[in-house]
DNA sequence: TCCTTGGTGATT
DNA sequence: ATCACCAAGGAG
């Protein structure tokens, strides 16, 4: 009699064991299907056996149900990877493992058609050819590729990618979002053929099998994917390229918390890996360790064939003289003069929806979520009010529920507020609207594209996503129209954010013509704004780095944080109090903050406390005294852990 | 008395 | 995580 001893994927580290019907050979990281309680669950053999495993009554032992084809059998590189996933960011041995292993369902594989129309490749300018000898010539193993917008990190990519397929091996292409995907893979495929595979939730069941197997066979060289595909298995990994290595997208916000940016230089230690980071506007993190020479500088300064920046300029709100509610005179002149040129404007605002709070005319009470502590959005298109955070949903009421006001004032405005000031501006334009409401569609981004290539899109409005290295050579005109709204939030990194938005914002224009940029805002002084008018992201390193160092944040300390659930607030209250009496017997007092409520201080009906840890050396101790406190029972409250987080909501 | 709710324990 | 079980407490 043979047993197998199996993990599921549960926040707690238990072997289960299991017997198998006599036509199953199963081995070590083999997954299957078992019966667990009521119904079946997915797990991962970890350990194949004669005996039966002390403690275990026979009687109970329960056959396997289903085994995974032989090509989903767990590598001993992926037990690697988990087993530092587990320790790193601390989660349950099992929950890191299933993270690694992916989801994926036993079904048959489907290949996915791709086409391309093969060209001759360009020659690259002075700058990306030195990139690329650098990187040739560097003893060095991780890079940093800075180059500002429009420089064409995409032309080095290529040629590092070109080079890595002359040596048979393959490589892994990461981009922080799938809406990238259809305009990248189209130029993947033009340039390199049909040897490449993509690998995202947009994939059938089928279709990430036929991806997993042939990557992992070295069948097909190169994988473009999104977060999840750093833990991909391949034959032969030469290279490693993250683009838009800042995007927060690499970090997953569930538990196990980790960075794909921290797995892929995991995997530079495991394999013989290089692993390229590219952006315009890298993290802090990032460019300090660049500086140090811990990892290699690249740097693009100039945009491509000669391109000149786009000229930013700033429109003080509060001083100036407005058209419509958000828009200013010489936003509006600007965009006209691009709309007569028959040119493309692009503009970002930071919310969806029409509103973003109602409030009552009298009494100033506004409409709050009933199960989170935020105010309620109004959306016209839906006409009802929406919970950005859980999704509740109510109809407009007929009157304040306070006082009985009858007038209700629609306050903030969101993308669909900005669509209508639009139309009433420019009647006889095509407006196109992208955000989270718009882009659920099937298809949508391959619509998009479509139109704006062929320029039937004439202004473009959009949320976070409209600003995340898209390529439009027909824009001339981008703003920001109220560049201010993240450096209010309560987090260290809210100028570096602001930074990143308003240098990629203002990258998107000019690609192809030359274009030019407004920025509206109420604070046009600040460094944040200032790096993006001058286009320099190092005039705002230079500043940023110097307050970091003063505040003990990121990159010369860690971060840990502990965010503590429960629906009772004053359970919440006193377990978070016992916690941080803890956590101040074994670490110094200056080392935890908290507990503060957090941000949003009420999500999903349940409230939410934050204790942050800075870690500035000896990292074990700090992590024995959170296990210990993992290990701990505190009743109605949930702790979730985030190893080194990149938001503080 | 019936029914909802919250805490506890087991899952192989 | 998920489910069954049991005890407690409130409405009828
Ligand atoms: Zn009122
Ligand atoms: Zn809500």
């Amino acid at each position: 009699m043979q047993y197998a001893q199996v993990l599921i994927n549960l926040p707690f580290d238990k072997k289960y064991t299991y017997s198998f019907s006599t036509d199953m050979r199963p081995e070590k990281g083999d997954r299957v299907i078992v019966p667990f309680g009521k119904k079946n669950r997915k797990g991962i053999i970890i350990n194949v056996q004669k005996e039966l495993p002390d403690g275990v009554d026979a009687e109970k032992i329960k056959n396997i149900e289903k085994l995974y084809p032989e090509y989903f059998r767990l590598t001993e590189f992926q037990f690697e990877i988990a087993r530092r996933i587990w320790r790193y960011y601390l989660s349950s041995y099992s929950q890191a493992l299933f993270t690694v292993a992916g989801a994926f369902k036993p079904v048959r594989i489907k290949k996915k058609k791709l086409t391309s129309n093969p060209y001759t490749p360009f020659l690259l300018n002075k700058e990306q050819e030195s990139c690329v000898r650098e990187f040739n010539e560097s003893d060095n193993n991780i890079f940093l590729l800075h180059g500002v917008t429009g420089s064409g990190k995409t032309e080095v990519y290529f040629e590092l990618i070109s080079q890595v397929l002359k040596n048979k091996k393959q490589i892994l292409f990461l981009l922080p979002e799938i809406s990238l995907t259809p305009q990248l893979l189209k130029r993947f495929c033009d340039r390199f053929g049909e040897d490449i595979c993509v690998f995202n939730s947009s994939l059938s069941n089928g279709e990430r099998n036929y991806a997993f197997k042939a990557f992992k066979d070295g069948k097909v060289r190169i994988l473009l994917g999104t977060r999840s595909a750093v833990f991909l298995p391949a034959q032969d990994l030469g290279l490693i390229i993250i683009d838009e290595e800042h995007e927060n997208t690499f970090k997953q916000q569930d538990t196990p918390c980790y960075d794909a940016r921290m797995i892929a230089n995991w995997r530079v230690e495991l394999e013989e890996v290089r692993l390229v980071m590219g952006s315009a506007t890298p993290r802090m993190e990032s460019f300090y360790k660049a500086r140090r020479n811990i990892i290699k500088l690249l740097s693009l300064e100039k945009r491509a064939d000669n391109r000149k920046m786009p000229e930013v300029n700033t429109v003080t709100m509060g001083e100036t003289d407005k058209v419509s509610k958000n828009i200013s005179r010489r936003l509006y002149n600007s965009i006209n003069e691009s709309l007569q040129r028959r040119e493309q404007v692009l503009i970002f605002i930071n919310r969806r929806g029409y509103s973003s709070f109602v409030m009552c005319q009298a009494c100033n009470e506004v409409i709050r979520c009933i199960n989170c502590n935020i105010s309620l959005n109004y959306h016209k298109k839906l006409d009802r009010l929406l919970c950005h955070y859980c999704g509740y949903t109510k109809r407009l009421p007929e009157a304040c529920g306070e006082c009985g006001e009858p007038e209700l004032k629609l306050i903030g405005s969101g993308t669909e507020k900005l669509e209508d000031e639009l139309s009433k501006l420019f009647p006889e334009k095509n407006i196109f609207r992208v955000d989270k409401d718009t882009s659920s569609k099937k298809d949508f981004y391959f619509d998009f594209f479509e139109k704006m290539k062929q320029r039937k899109i004439d202004i473009l409005i959009g949320t976070q996503m409209i600003g995340k290295g898209f390529d439009f050579p027909y824009v001339t005109l981008s703003s920001v129209l109220c560049a201010d709204f993240i450096l209010d939030f309560p987090d260290f990194r809210s100028a570096e954010r602001t930074m990143q938005l308003l240098i990629q914002v203002a990258g998107r224009s000019g690609r192809g013509i030359e274009g030019k940029v407004i920025i509206q805002s109420y604070a046009p002084d600040h460094y944040a704004v200032e790096s993006a008018v001058r286009h320099s992201y190092q005039y705002f390193y230079e500043k940023e780095i110097e307050s970091r160092k003063i505040m003990r944040f990121p990159p010369f300390i860690s971060l840990v944080r502990l965010i503590l659930r429960a629906k009772d607030k004053r359970n919440l209250f006193s377990s978070s109090r016992e916690i941080v009496r803890i956590l101040k017997e074994s670490l110094p007092a200056k080392d935890i903050l908290g507990p503060a409520e957090a941000p949003i201080s009420y999500i999903k009906g349940r409230h939410r406390f934050n204790i942050l840890l800075k870690l500035s050396s000896n990292r074990k101790k700090y992590y024995k005294v959170i296990r210990n406190i993992l290990e701990n029972n505190y009743k109605g409250v949930d702790i979730k852990i985030d190893v080194d987080p990149v938001d503080m909501f």
